[in-house]
RNA sequence: AGCCCCGUGGUGUAGCGGUUAUCACUUCGGACUCUGAAUCCGAUAACCCCAGUUCGAUUCUGGGCGGGGCUGCCA
């Protein structure tokens, strides 16, 4: 194992521990090889990134591969967008397939060979019976299937008929190639399962060359087996199709088609509360433009987290305390968003933006007059520098940040209070402005010139801290406000799921932040200082027109006294 | 219904014959603070049930019960 990252003081998942034993035993006398195997049918979501990570993961630390590939079967779903968005999602996360990027129809011919040599050994015969009586046929789970007609034919006629197949004689779904296995397996996928079918549908990579398509069972294990995979891991649903995938491998090495045995390990997948993860429903979310697209920042989808300004790194820390096991699991959303956080919490410059602006008049103050304040870009770590922010008689402040009338523990600014400007002064509230409606137009206030940088020399003592920004010289950009996408933790539970959307899940404002912003580049990250982290919208967003979206929130005290 | 899998605090997760039952998130306190942030400290809270094996079972065996998956010419 690679011994910087193998774990040796924390405990090893069951698969970690199956794959140590292995290596120990020289199970494979050969490097530990992976496979992360997506369908080009959709976006990756959250989910996919813990099979990416496992795999990917594993075969780092125990000095062996992954390899990249796709399992297009299925011409009807599958295309090249999805194939383009899958590599650029698996390499943000931070993965390399290097040069083994491969796909299931790239082993299309080898695998009608196999199919050839299954039919040879009698193990393999093309079933003439219609969808409906092979379902029919097939029993139920406490009726043993019935044996097709068709079961017995000879090798030649079944040579012949493949054949035909494949040259495009027959009609779609007029015959389909089955594995001869067990009728009467309490195990339905054990009662001659299809191997082949016909349809008529061009493939994204191999055109027309192709009306007939091997299934996912039979696929799936041959081509583990072509790329020497050692250990194939998947998802919960597959359990009971291990042991079909073990037959379909055990009969072709038993034929000396296969060199190379891998075993198949099943493990839970991930389930978030607050979520949805299908991607039906996904697509529904888009389709319905519920959402604006796949990439939305509310979309549990990899470019939908990433354009929400996500670090892979906190997803993979995320992971890591996820963890692997066979358990139905859901996972509470406030542990990613803890991950998102002290990562973003480590890497943000900090800056000042007000949301909702509240005027703020100094009237000690000059008209005129600017001072540039120095302010740290982060309080913990001096050696991201630091910057100046222009300081004025006009500020906005939070509105918020004030209270004519303060309940007891709220100690921001109000009549008769002091307060400071985070790294610039002691203010004091001396009046307001208010509208015919009785809504607060301005707070007037004087200053205290002896607090420059937010001290007082007298050694006197504020209970709070606000940011602000200078009227004249802010920037002007629009604040994506998001929050989580459904009302439940489970938005399953309810018949519908759309019913259970959060209406308050986006919230647009145009916000005024410190000169510093101006010309903020696509993707970077900020803390707007006691608000949350911000990142600059990688699709919308121009020097002209910025456009930030609020990636999460800092946690935030206030909110629950002010509840309670 | 059949087959397969799973069952440790609210949520995940370690431990696999003898432990004050681990860690993280959450929740609730407190300390500190030029972000009511971060950080630090503390509290609450768990072995599905019943038998059996054993000096001793969360750990082993059997049976219940509970939960999930599968039963597609999808993957």
């Amino acid at each position: 194992m690679n011994p910087s990252k193998a774990k040796q003081n924390e405990s090893l998942d069951f698969i970690r521990k199956i794959i140590t034993e292995d290596v120990k035993n020289n199970k494979y006398n050969r490097q530990i090889m992976t496979r992360f195997p997506p369908e080009p049918n959709g976006y990756l979501h959250i989910g996919h990134a813990k099979s990416i990570y496992l795999n990917f993961g594993v075969a780092e630390e125990f000095n062996g591969i992954c390899n990249l590939r796709y399992d297009d079967t299925d011409p009807e779903k599958e295309s090249m967008e999805y194939v383009e968005s899958i590599q650029e999602d698996v390499r943000w996360l931070g993965f390399d397939w290097e040069d083994r990027l491969y796909f299931a129809s790239d082993y299309f011919e080898q695998l009608y060979k196999f199919a050839v040599e299954l039919i040879k050994a009698g193990k393999a015969y093309i079933c003439d019976l219609s969808v409906e009586e092979i379902k029919e046929q097939r029993g139920t789970s406490d009726k043993p299937g019935i044996e097709s007609p068709f079961r017995n034919r000879s090798v030649e006629e079944n040579l012949d008929l493949f054949e035909r197949m494949r040259k495009g004689e027959f009609k779609d779904g007029s015959r389909v190639l089955r594995a001869k296995i067990d009728m009467s397996s309490p195990n339905m996928l054990i009662r001659d399962p299809i191997m082949y079918r016909i349809k008529r549908v061009p493939h994204y990579r191999t055109g027309d060359e192709w009306v007939i398509y091997p299934s996912y069972d039979y696929t799936h294990g041959q081509s583990d087996a072509i790329e020497g995979i050692t250990h194939s891991l998947c998802s919960l649903e597959f359990e009971t199709h291990r042991p079909l995938y073990n037959w379909y491998r055990d009969q072709l090495l038993s034929l000396n088609m296969l060199k190379y045995c891998p075993e198949q390990i099943e493990f839970s997948r991930l389930n978030l509360t607050y979520t949805v993860m299908s991607k039906r429903r996904l697509l529904e979310l888009v389709k319905k433009r519920i959402v604006s697209g796949w990439d939305d920042p509310r979309m549990p989808t990899l470019s939908g987290l990433r354009r929400r300004g996500f670090p892979p790194a906190a997803i993979r820390s995320f992971l890591d305390k996820v963890g692997i096991s066979k358990r139905e699991n859901y996972i509470d959303l406030s542990l990613l968003e803890s991950c998102v956080r002290e990562e973003l919490d480590k890497k943000c410059n900090r800056v000042m933006a007000v949301l909702r602006p509240l005027k703020v008049i100094i009237q000690n103050y000059p008209e005129g007059k600017i001072e540039e304040l120095e302010a740290p870009n982060h309080p913990k770590d001096s050696s991201m520098g630091s910057r100046k922010i222009p300081f004025s008689r006009t500020l906005y402040i939070e509105q918020d940040d004030f209270l004519e009338d303060p309940p007891r523990k709220f100690y921001r600014l109000s009549p008769g209070r002091e307060v400071r400007l985070r790294y610039a002064y002691y203010i004091k509230c001396v009046g307001l402005v208010k509208d015919e409606t009785g809504e607060i137009k301005e707070v007037h206030v004087t200053y205290d010139p002896e607090t420059k940088g937010g001290f007082a020399p007298d050694g006197r003592k504020v209970k709070a801290t606000l940011h602000w920004v200078a009227a004249d010289q802010a920037v002007r950009a629009e604040a994506r406000l998001y929050d989580r996408l459904f009302l439940k933790e489970n938005p399953l539970e309810d018949a519908d799921f759309l019913k259970t959307i959060n209406p308050q899940s986006l919230d647009v404002v145009t916000c005024l932040g410190e000169p510093s912003l101006a010309g903020a580049s696509p993707g970077s990250r900020y803390q707007f200082e006691r608000l949350g982290y911000f990142c600059v919208d990688s699709v919308d967003s121009s020097p002209e027109n910025l456009v930030f979206n609020r990636t999460i929130t800092l946690r935030d005290t206030w909110s629950r006294i002010k509840k309670s």
